[in-house]
DNA sequence: TTGTACGCGTTATCAA
DNA sequence: TTGATAACGCGTACAA
C-alpha cells in the first residue's frame, strides 16, 4: 500500500453533492463493451472513414442513448471540430426594457433560421449588462466558445472584431459596417427601397422632391441618399445637392418658412429619412403641419423606414419596412455559410415597399 | 531521413485559408522565457496559490499584451469542468410570432439576472420549431452541453425531465409542477395574490363575493382557489362551496339571470380566475353588460391575473400583474444555486396587486 | 519561486 | 473493423 495514488481529478474542482457528472465517451465505450475511439466514430457516423460493424453500432448507440449522453462542446471545440453552436453577441441588453431598439423580431429570424439548419444558440450577454462580458478585451474573447457569432448593436468595439476577423473567426455583423476590414455583414437594401420610394412619387406625378436628412454618415443615411439620387436619376428628374436638405437639427432648422418656399420652387414630394430618434420625420411632420399643409393633397410626405413607435397611430407613411426578421435569417445564413468554409452568402436584404397614406398626385398647378 | 515525422497537428481539419492562429500560453512563455505553467498562474491572479516574483510577473505580462493574448475559452472550460452556460429550453418556439404567449417578459429577467451572475445564455431551438430538436425525446439530452437548464411551457415531457432530474442535472421548471417528482420550479405566489385581491374588496365593504372559474385542475387554478378562500376566511366571511362558481364553459353557463340571482342574494363582487383563454374574465364582463350592471356603481368586478392583450383597452381590472421579469430572475437565481450544489431559492414569486377601476364600495342597500 | 507532469473530453491518424 | 495514441490549450498538484 502507500503507492502513489492517482491524483484526484486534477484541475477540477470537486464536485457539487448529489450531481452525477455526464457521461463520458469513455462510459458509454465501457458499457457498449469497445473503446472510447470506437465511440467517437460511431458518433460521428461520417460516410467516409473506417466503416463499423452494425453490431458494433447499435450496441454504442443503445450505450449512449440509455446514458443520456451529450458530447462536450468545449472539447469538441478544442478538438477543432464544430458545436452546432451559433452566438449572438449584443453591446445592448438583448432583451432591452425599453421596446424602441428591441431585437425581438430579428431573433425571431434568428431563432428560425437556426434551428431549421439544426444549430442551437449562445446568448453572450452582452457588456451593458455589466454581465459576463463586463471586463476588457477577453469579453468578445468568450464568443469563441461558439462556431461563430452574429453581432447586434452599434457599439461594437473595431478592435476586438478586427482580432476575430483576422483570425479567421466566422462572425456576422448586422448592419451594413465598413470598419473592420473584412467583416461580414447583412443589411437591409435602403438603396433599391429609396430608389423605389421615389420611383412610386414621380409615377404619382411628382417632378420636384427634397430629401430630409440628418448630418452624420452612417451606412444607412448615405446608402439612402444614394438611392434617391439614384431614383430621380432613373426617373429623369433633376438631382443635384439642392435635393437634398441636411441638418444636425431638424426640428430646428426645418421651419414651415422653409417648406413654403421649397413648395413655391415647385417642390411637391418631401421624403424623410428614418433615423433612431425619427428626428427628420417628426420635424417634417411638424413643419407641414404648420404650414397648414394638408397631406397629401397640398404636398406628399414619405419616410424612408418606418415611423417611430410613439407615431405608430399616425397616418401609415408612404416608405417601406425593414424586414427585421428576413435579416435575422439572412445573417444566420451567411454564419453558417462561413461556418462551413463556404462563401458569404447575399447581405442585403429587399425592403418592403409601403403605400402609406401620405402620398398622392401632386396638386394641380395654379395659375397660368 | 524518413524518421516517422510528427504528425501535423492531429485531430483538426486543415486550418483554413487566410487563417492566422492566435497566440497561446505556450507561446507567451517563450516569450517570457518562462513556462506555460507559470504563465497560466500570472494569468489567473489568483489570491492564494505559489506566489510570482513581480519580475517575472511583468514579462509575462507585458509578452502576452504585446502578442495579444486571449485565453481560449473551449480550453479554459474544458479545464474547469464548468461552462458558465445556462440553458432555456422552450417546447414552443422561444420568441413566437404570435405574441400571444410571448416569453419575452421572462427572458428580460433571465438574461439579466445570467449576466449578473457571469453566466451566458444557450437557447434550445425548440421541438415546435421542426430544429434541431425535432428527434424524439433525445432532444432533451441536448441541455446537458450547459451547467443546469430552465424549462418554459406546458408541454415538456415528463419521462425525459425525469431523467434529468434524477441524473442530478439542475432543472428548474417555469411555473409550478409536481409531475416528476423532485423537479425544482419557480411560480407566481397565486394564494397571497388571490387572498390580497379579497382583501381588498372586503375593506371596500363587500361582505359577499363570488369566485368565477373555469373547470381544470392546473395548479394555478386550484392556488387562486385556495387564496380566495383564505381571503374570505381572514376577512370573516362565509366560505363554502356556494361561493365558488365552477364551469367548463362560462360563456354558456354564466348568464345574466344568473348574476342577477347572486346579487339578489347580496353578493357585490365577482372575482374571475385568469386563463390563457380569459374565458372565465370574458363571460363575467360580458354577462354584467348584458344585465346592464354599471362596474363599480352595481358591482365590482376582480380577475385574479392580467387581461387578455385584446382587453388590454378597456378599464383597467382590480386584481394583481403576474411580475414575469421578475419571475424570470428568480428561475435563473435558482438554477444558479443548484448549478453551485446549494440549496434550492425560494420558488414562489410575489405578484403585485393592481387596485383597477373595476372595484368600489358595494351598492348602499336599497329598501328597508 | 518556477518548472514538470498530467488530465479535462474530444477528434483523427495509424497500426493491429 | 477496432484499439492505442497524440494533440487541442489550459489549470493545478507536486517536485525542484
Amino acid at each position: 500500500m502507500e503507492e502513489p495514488r492517482k491524483r484526484a481529478r486534477p484541475g477540477r474542482s470537486p464536485a457539487p453533492a448529489g450531481r452525477t457528472a455526464r457521461p463520458r465517451q469513455a462510459e458509454v465505450a465501457r458499457h457498449a463493451g469497445v473503446s472510447q475511439a470506437t465511440v467517437s466514430l460511431v458518433l460521428a457516423d461520417k460516410r467516409e472513414g473506417p466503416a463499423i460493424s452494425e453490431e458494433t453500432r447499435q450496441r454504442v448507440l443503445e450505450a449512449a442513448r440509455s446514458l443520456g449522453y451529450v458530447p462536450d462542446p468545449a472539447a469538441r471545440r478544442l478538438a477543432a471540430a464544430r458545436n452546432n453552436l451559433l452566438g449572438v453577441f449584443s453591446f445592448t441588453a438583448t432583451f432591452p426594457t425599453e421596446v424602441q431598439h428591441s431585437y425581438y423580431p430579428f431573433l425571431v429570424g434568428v431563432e428560425r433560421e437556426a434551428a431549421e439548419r439544426g444549430y442551437d444558440l449562445v446568448l453572450f450577454t452582452g457588456s451593458s449588462t455589466g454581465g459576463a462580458g463586463a471586463a476588457g478585451p477577453e469579453a468578445l474573447g468568450r464568443v469563441r466558445l461558439a462556431d461563430g457569432c452574429l453581432f447586434l448593436g452599434r457599439h461594437a468595439p473595431v478592435q476586438e472584431l478586427a482580432r476575430l476577423v483576422a483570425d479567421g473567426f466566422p462572425v456576422v455583423h448586422l448592419g451594413r459596417r465598413d470598419d473592420p476590414e473584412g467583416l461580414h455583414w447583412v443589411g437591409a437594401d435602403y438603396v433599391s427601397a429609396a430608389h423605389e420610394v421615389v420611383g412610386h412619387l414621380a409615377a404619382l406625378g411628382h417632378r420636384r422632391m427634397v430629401l430630409i436628412r440628418e448630418d452624420d454618415e452612417a451606412p444607412a443615411s448615405t446608402d439612402r441618399e444614394h438611392g434617391f439620387l439614384k431614383g430621380l436619376e432613373t426617373a429623369g428628374l433633376p438631382g443635384g445637392p439642392e435635393t437634398v436638405f441636411r441638418s444636425a437639427d431638424p426640428a430646428r432648422d426645418l421651419t414651415p418658412e422653409r417648406l413654403r418656399g421649397w413648395l413655391a420652387d415647385g417642390v411637391t414630394a418631401f421624403v424623410a429619412e428614418e433615423t433612431d430618434t425619427g428626428a427628420a420625420w417628426r420635424a417634417l411632420l411638424r413643419a407641414a403641419a404648420d404650414a397648414g399643409l394638408d397631406c397629401p393633397r397640398d404636398a406628399s410626405l414619405a419616410l424612408l423606414g418606418s415611423p417611430p413607435a410613439d407615431l405608430a397611430d399616425g397616418p401609415e407613411p408612404t416608405g417601406f419596412d425593414i424586414p427585421r426578421t428576413r435579416l435575422g435569417a439572412a445573417a444566420v445564413r451567411m454564419l453558417a455559410a462561413l461556418v462551413a468554409g463556404e462563401e458569404a452568402t447575399e447581405p442585403l436584404v429587399a425592403c418592403a415597399f409601403r403605400p402609406g397614406a401620405t402620398s398622392g398626385p401632386p396638386p394641380a398647378v395654379h395659375g397660368h
